[in-house]
DNA sequence: TACCAGGTCGCTG
DNA sequence: CAGCGACCTGGT
C-alpha cells in the first residue's frame, strides 16, 4: 500500500528508543530503508523512500490499525509551528534534526514489561532480552506481503531476516522462565515475574488504566516493585499516551543541566512536553 | 580494572 | 525525605 507522508521518520522512530523490537531489515544503496515493525501480533513491513512509503498492510488495515499506531492523530504540524515560533533554540535544533519523530501507541503491557527490562540497562541488552524472551514464548507473528508492491517485496524476500515472534501475552508468560539467566533479565527477573503473576491475578488492572489520568496512572503504576519514576513515566508516554508525561533518564539529565541549567520551563508545553522530550533525547543522542 | 548503560530499592541520618 | 551503595550483565 503505497502513501506519501510528510512528517514520518521510520529510522528516527526506530532509534529514538521508544520501541525494543523493530528490526531493520537492511538499507539499499539509494538509502531506501526496510522495517518489520512487530505489533498486535502481526508484522508491519514498511519501506521508506523520503516521503513515500510503502506498507505490507491494505488500505483499510492502515486507518484502522497503523495510522492510529503511529499518532496521525496527533497534530504534529502544530507542534512544529509552536516550536520554531518559539524562542529555545536548542530545541529549534533538536526539532530539525528530528523531524519525523512520532509517540508511536504502543500496547500498554509490552510497555510495562519491556521498560521495567530497561532500567540501569542498554538498548542492546533490552532489546537481546526481549526478543529472547518473545522466542522462548514462541508465538508466531503474521507477516503478509501481499499489499507491498512487486519491487519491495522482492527485495524484502531476497533478504533473510530473522523470525520475529509476538509479544507474549501475560498469560501465556510461564513463570519459571525468569529463573533462565540466559535471558539476560538479570536483577530484575524477580520484578517481572511480580508484575506477570500479578497482571494474571487481575487482568481488570489494565483497563483500570484507561480511567485514570497522568499523575494517578503515575501513581498507580509505581506502586508496583521494580517501576520507578522513570520507567513510570515512559509507560505514561508511550504505553498509555499521556504526553505531558516527561521521562527523565541519564541522558535527558544531562542535557538538561547542559542547555537548561535555570531550569526547564514544563509549563511551556504543557500537553506535549513528552514529545519536546523526545526530540530533544533524540538529538542529544546523535551528537554522542 | 573500573565504569557505564534510557534506575530502583532499601537503608541511613 | 534526600542521599547513597548495591545490583545482573556485557561492553569499553
Amino acid at each position: 500500500m503505497i502513501l506519501k507522508i510528510k512528517n514520518l521518520n521510520l529510522k528516527q522512530i526506530a532509534e529514538s528508543g521508544q520501541c525494543f523490537r523493530w528490526k531493520q531489515i537492511k538499507i539499499d544503496d539509494n538509502g531506501k530503508l526496510f522495517y518489520a515493525i512487530p505489533a498486535f501480533g502481526k508484522i508491519l513491513v514498511a519501506v521508506q523512500d523520503g516521503e513515500d512509503f510503502d506498507f505490507s498492510c491494505s488500505k483499510k488495515e492502515w486507518d484502522k490499525v497503523w495510522k492510529d499506531y503511529f499518532d496521525f492523530t496527533t497534530d504534529y504540524e502544530s507542534i512544529e509551528k509552536q516550536i520554531l515560533n518559539g524562542n529555545d533554540d536548542h530545541l529549534k535544533d533538536a526539532f530539525k534534526v528530528g523531524y519525523g519523530v512520532r509517540i508511536l501507541k504502543q500496547d500498554l503491557w509490552e510497555m510495562i514489561f519491556s521498560f521495567m527490562v530497561s532500567q540501569n540497562n542498554n538498548i542492546k541488552r533490552i532489546s537481546k532480552s526481549i526478543d529472547m524472551f518473545c522466542e522462548r514464548v514462541h508465538k508466531k507473528s503474521e507477516l503478509n506481503l501481499e499489499e507491498l508492491s512487486k519491487e519491495n517485496r522482492k527485495a524484502v524476500l531476497d533478504y533473510k531476516f530473522n523470525e520475529i515472534y509476538a509479544f507474549p501475552l501475560y498469560n501465556e508468560v510461564s513463570l519459571d522462565l525468569f529463573d533462565d539467566a540466559s535471558l539476560g533479565f538479570g536483577y530484575r527477573a524477580p520484578y517481572l515475574r511480580e508484575i506477570c503473576e500479578y497482571v494474571s491475578s487481575d487482568p481488570c488492572w489494565f483497563n483500570f488504566f484507561y480511567g485514570l489520568n497522568y499523575d494517578d496512572a503515575m501513581k498507580e503504576l509505581m506502586s508496583r516493585k521494580g517501576i520507578g519514576m522513570k520507567v513510570a513515566n515512559c509507560i505514561c508516554l508511550f504505553g498509555l499516551h499521556h504526553t505531558d508525561a516527561f521521562p527523565i533518564d541519564t541522558h535527558v539529565k544531562q542535557l538538561l543541566d547542559k542547555y537548561y541549567s535555570d531550569g526547564f520551563d514544563f509549563e511551556k508545553y504543557q500537553g506535549y512536553a513528552g514529545i519536546i522530550q523526545q526530540y530533544l533525547f533524540y538529538y542529544e543522542l546523535l551528537n554522542k
